[in-house]
DNA sequence: CTGGCTGCAAATCTTTTGCATCCTG
DNA sequence: CAGGATGCAAAAGATTTGCAGCCAG
């Protein structure tokens, strides 16, 4: 919260709002869902300035765009150099954990590589989680 | 196309049409691009043939969806283990030289990570080509 | 007060679906 | 000839846009 505001972004209701809810959130959202879970406080918000302060947030750094499921967006408050399994049966997604995380987005944080700067890294495993394990075979 | 044989599936005329225009073509195409590139030959292709085949193609392992444009779907005729790099201002996408390419990809195919059963890996080196660096700064 | 933000509604873009018809195997 | 594939059109889902009015700084 203090990040925001160190961003000087204009601290309307619906903003912090949005903030407080994406604070801590693991679930990887994406806009509709945050919508959805803001509406009852703020039933007159609209996707306008739900996309419009995600938009800000991302430009200001305080979360990072997911592009993981290929019809939309979801977004993540961990702006750690993280990345994601995802559960291609229930599309559930999971952070890696850091330990199992790679030394080439180091590299590709760093580097060159065919003349581009390279200025970020997203790793995406896909596979089916333990509970569709069960399920499927 | 032989492999096309192979799966079983039936050789339409338009099949055929985007199975020759993904040979060998590096460029990433949408469904859009595809659809527009064959327009010219088969002006009555819906959409609808499009997605069917390109759907198909993917379940008989010819091609790889990709995700790493938010709003769209891309596809790759080039199954081999690799990655791509994207450039964030011009959209281009260019394929990682497998000599860049990661070990863990590897040990993603193989293994288990959190319960999960990994199936594939994908990264997406995000920056700014050569091109759009001039014009840039 | 003023510029940035919000709400609304319409538009756009991508993908999906239902169904009658067609044509490959 | 049967079942899969196609074309069409409508629908669904996600995101964007334009603009008038509002409110945080």
């Amino acid at each position: 919260m203090d990040r925001l505001k160190k961003t000087g972004m204009k601290l309307t209701p619906q903003r912090m709002a949005i903030v407080k809810h994406l604070d801590g959130n693991k679930s990887h959202p994406s806009a509709e869902d945050i919508h959805k879970a803001i509406s009852p406080k703020f039933p007159s918000m609209s996707f306008a300035t739900v996309y419009n302060t995600l938009e800000s947030l991302k430009d200001n750094g305080l979360i990072k765009e997911l592009t993981i499921e290929s019809g939309k967006k979801r977004f993540d408050p961990d702006i750690s150099d993280h990345h994601h399994l995802i559960c291609t049966k229930c599309r559930k997604i999971v952070d890696l954990p850091e330990d199992i995380s790679m030394p080439q987005p180091a590299l590709a944080s760093a580097g060159m590589i065919k003349g581009f700067r390279i200025l970020s890294a997203q790793i995406n495993l896909y596979g089916i989680c333990p509970g569709c394990s069960r399920t499927d075979s």
